[in-house]
DNA sequence: GCTATCTGTATCGCACACGATATAAACGCT
DNA sequence: AGCGTTTATATCGTGTGCGATACAGATAGC
């Protein structure tokens, strides 16, 4: 019932350096599945959105990535530039800008199923146990960005 | 019993996102509370290895945070430079450099125990989930660190 | 119609993170 | 002793990630 006890955490004992290093241990293992496809992995996660939903604004892609405009309109400068997607401002409102896939981008899709089995396999988890470790992830994000 | 079917997953539906979310939750929440005491969230782990064991050398402080020394060193100097640690060449082996707490460094753990507190009361779970949901998360690291 | 404000995106500077390369010291083998 | 190899750290270039700032277009209020 004591609230709390430690007297020398140390790296290991901390919630945060988990999610730290899976998160480095996730990154190093997409790196070399997306390097063929000349993909890092935050280009890699704007693909997955476009996929999902294509012809978003750059402040939904942010919104939805938690990221801002000043991380990523230079990487979608870098993506445009490899003929991944276009960007074209809006026609009504000049302040918008919409994120498209080309061709090229959007074929990406079926190598990319091929990477999300690897990585599945990768896990060691069965599909049940992933979706609630993912689901316990999800809850504690919530939980933390109400208290910024 | 079917293994995959994942007709479009979108960034909520994978695992790799909620740590990549996690992640970037759990710095943005620790980066106002560093933030008087002039750390970043990567110079506080190296604060946090230190407390727990001082006078480690690059290598070990790299192979415990998983940071290569193209990292490690530039954000030593600057931590050197804040008067946090100092870093000297071990006389026995030139190539070695150890680096150890200053008074200032080793007197940060008190304020750094407060912000534990608030990152701790954050996260809005009991020690018990905590723990269970660290342990989950370091086991996904040692598997994923396996396939790389 | 004019101005103040808000909104969406872009720019700048700094700090990680990492692949590739460099360099000097230590080691091993003959 | 001499020399190739290994080891420990450092340097360089590129790509995020973010605080601060800039700026043009849209909107609101008068």
């Amino acid at each position: 019932m004591t609230q709390t006890a430690h007297p020398l955490p140390g790296t290991g004992d901390m919630l945060c350096f988990a999610l730290y290093s899976a998160n480095h241990a996730m990154t190093r293992l997409y790196r070399p599945l997306l390097q063929p496809l000349g993909l890092t992995y935050p280009q890699y996660l704007v693909l997955v959105a476009l996929w999902a939903e294509d012809e978003k604004r750059v402040g939904a892609l942010g919104a939805e990535l938690g990221l801002d405009t000043n991380t990523l309109t230079p990487l979608l400068k870098r993506m445009a530039e490899a003929g991944l997607v276009t960007r074209s401002r809006s026609a009504e409102d000049e302040r918008v800008v919409t994120v498209k896939l080309t061709d090229r981008g959007r074929s990406m899709q079926a190598e990319a199923e091929r990477i999300t089995g690897c990585v599945f396999a990768a896990t060691g988890l069965s599909v049940a146990e992933l979706s609630d470790l993912r689901d316990r992830i999800n809850r504690l994000t919530e939980e933390l960005e109400q208290h910024v």
